[in-house]
RNA sequence: GGGGCUGUAGCUCAGUUGGUUAGAGCAUCGGACUUUUAAUCCGUUGGUCCUGGGUUCGAGUCCCAGCGGCCCCA
């Protein structure tokens, strides 16, 4: 696995799915305390000898829970020492390295007689270890005997190369860390069944190839955001996330009740309205990376919680946002070492900036030949392919449409630019043109990545267009609840603004080629478990 | 909500038309080996075949229901 040797290398190809495998029950064996059953099993002996084991230690003095031990270098560190080294693998001139101290928890065991080869790793990468009899001298053996895989110990070692040319820390020192109880997964297939990754995500970094430099390119990802933010001088932020309506998108919220104010509350579903009220109070640039709840269903692009990022800038507009997402795209791959040209769920993607910019309607019109000023045109081509036209808004129709038809051929990434005007109830319209909303969204692989507008900042407009949306719909299905201290907002001046918003776990899974988004959320919902 | 696939040892997987006591690799335990690379070799241990019904002389296998998981569609 040279990648997970690489410090620098975090992009990784598209993992194809595995197939589902067997035994639902056996995490909740896991899971369950250990129990001295009278019946044998598998997993009671596996487990018992490395409880021997841990007794064997204590009673050689050894603390099988460890203690701290500093100057520990990083594997991928002491493996760019080993690449500056003469290769010699004559066992007689090595090693001739320095002598270095690594962390780490043991992968694999092999034993050759008075000899073991334990291949250690850390979260930058892994080394082998050779241990000797006669090296380690007879007390540092019997700590070597008591070793599982799983194991975390702690080695000085000069380093250098083996006979068969593998660089080797061999070992003169052994620190014994931490005692591992249960048995790991297969050492050459890892944990497979998905269900079984998600849920003991711990095994999954462990085992899982690239899981690992995929959450560390998430982190990278994250911190691309935040300086390029930074450079432009916006200021991080952090909202409620307990409110009293959940405001700023059209989703059903979580609902919880705080105890001592008896006060039903429920989980935000956006950040949108809480930074506008701060752009009233003068912060000017302000953005919030954090989490939203939805209480909606589950799929391989949606978990009920995600992370958003949300970002406002005064005096700005949707043109404005659109090269702010431009940029965060571009720094983002680099920080995540994306490739420039990459295949991702079927669509091949070139990232090279600019992105193409391609007018909503133009699209339309494109893909399906309707003409998208006719609403009578934009309700037939809705109708060929099975949309319900009757006592609906033709905007609703038209974006209907969109969804069914364009959507899918959306390779991007590609800016798509001004929306018809009832379906962005937030959103400034065009100076000169009332139906159209100055807003964007940004496409990849047929999925939206990114959404900006124009903030609307008109507070009766924006109040009628609250009503509006409100009219006919029950207060969980409606796009924009009304929200009077946001209004109230609104009146004392918010300034012109541009807003932009980025689902940052499908940003991840775009950038690191993952197929679902329970790939890039470290633990991601599951129903219950049955009882036992 | 509809459809398809799926659940067997701690992990990864076989299991024939329904037929004796359910198998393999890894892991465990015991043995050999001071240069191994998923080490190898010899031996050993380990099972609520997801759960509950049903059909049958006989069910891991067929039927029904349930509980999970994956995928597709809405």
């Amino acid at each position: 696995m040279p990648s997970s040797c690489d410090p620098h290398l975090y992009w990784f190809p598209f993992r194809m799915p595995q197939p589902p495998s067997p035994n639902p029950n056996a995490d909740s064996t896991a899971a369950a305390p250990p129990e001295k059953s009278a019946v044998p099993s598998a997993a009671g002996s596996l487990q018992q000898a490395r409880r021997d084991k841990l007794d064997r230690l204590k009673t050689l003095g050894i603390d099988p829970w460890g203690q701290r031990l500093d100057g520990v270098s990083a594997m991928a560190t002491v493996r760019l020492q080993g690449d500056a080294l003469d290769k010699n693998p004559d066992p007689a001139l090595s090693p001739i390295g320095p002598i270095v101290r690594v962390a780490g928890r043991i992968m694999l065991l092999r034993s050759a007689g008075s000899l073991v080869f334990i291949d250690l790793a850390d979260r930058s990468g892994r080394i082998q270890i050779m241990l000797g009899k006669k090296q380690v001298g007879p007390d540092l053996w019997k700590i070597v005997d008591c070793l599982d895989l799983g194991d975390l110990i702690g080695v000085d070692g000069r380093l250098g190369y083996s006979k068969t040319g593998e660089m080797t820390v061999f070992a003169s020192g052994l620190h014994f860390l931490t005692k591992s109880l249960e048995t790991p997964p297969d050492k050459f297939h890892g944990l497979v069944d998905p269900e079984l990754r998600q849920r003991m995500r711990y095994l999954d970094l462990i085992h899982g190839e690239g899981v690992r430099d995929r959450f560390i390119a998430r982190s990278r990802i994250v911190e691309a955001v935040r300086r390029v933010l930074a450079a432009r001088n916006y200021l991080e932020v952090e909202g409620p996330t307990l409110q009293e309506t959940a405001g700023g998108a059209a989703a059903r919220p979580f609902k919880t009740h705080h105890n001592s104010l008896d006060m039903p509350l429920v989980l935000r579903i956006a950040l949108e309205l809480h930074l506008k009220r701060l752009l009233v109070g003068g912060m000017d640039r302000v953005f919030e990376l954090g989490r939203v709840y939805r209480n909606e269903g589950v799929s391989p692009r949606h978990n009920p919680e995600f992370t958003m990022l949300e970002a406002y800038e005064a005096y700005g507009d949707y043109l404005t946002m659109i090269d702010l997402a431009e940029a965060i795209l571009v720094e983002s791959a680099q920080a995540a070492g994306t490739p420039t040209h990459f295949e991702w769920l079927g669509h091949t993607i070139d990232l090279t900036p600019p992105f193409r910019r391609a007018k909503y309607d133009d699209l339309l019109a494109t893909v399906t030949g309707c003409d998208p000023t006719d609403p009578a045109s934009v309700a037939a081509a809705a109708r060929a392919v099975g949309i319900e036209t009757a006592d609906r808004h033709p905007d609703v129709i038209k974006s209907d449409l969109f969804e069914a038809r364009v959507e899918e051929t959306l390779a991007g990434p590609v800016f798509v630019i001004d929306y018809p005007a009832a379906i962005c109830p937030l959103t400034k319209r065009k100076p000169d043109n009332p139906q159209i909303a100055e807003r964007f969204e940004l496409y990849v692989a047929g999925m939206e990545l990114a959404n900006a507008y124009t903030e609307l900042n008109d507070p009766d407009l924006q109040e009628q267009l609250f009503r509006t949306q409100l009219a006919g719909m029950t207060a969980d299905d409606s796009m924009a609840r009304m929200d009077h201290d946001f209004i109230r907002a609104l009146r004392h001046g918010m300034p012109p603004a541009g807003g932009l918003g980025i689902g940052i776990d499908r940003l991840v899974m775009f950038l690191t080629a993952a197929a679902s988004i329970r790939d890039v959320i470290l633990f991601p919902i599951h129903r219950r478990l049955a009882e036992v």
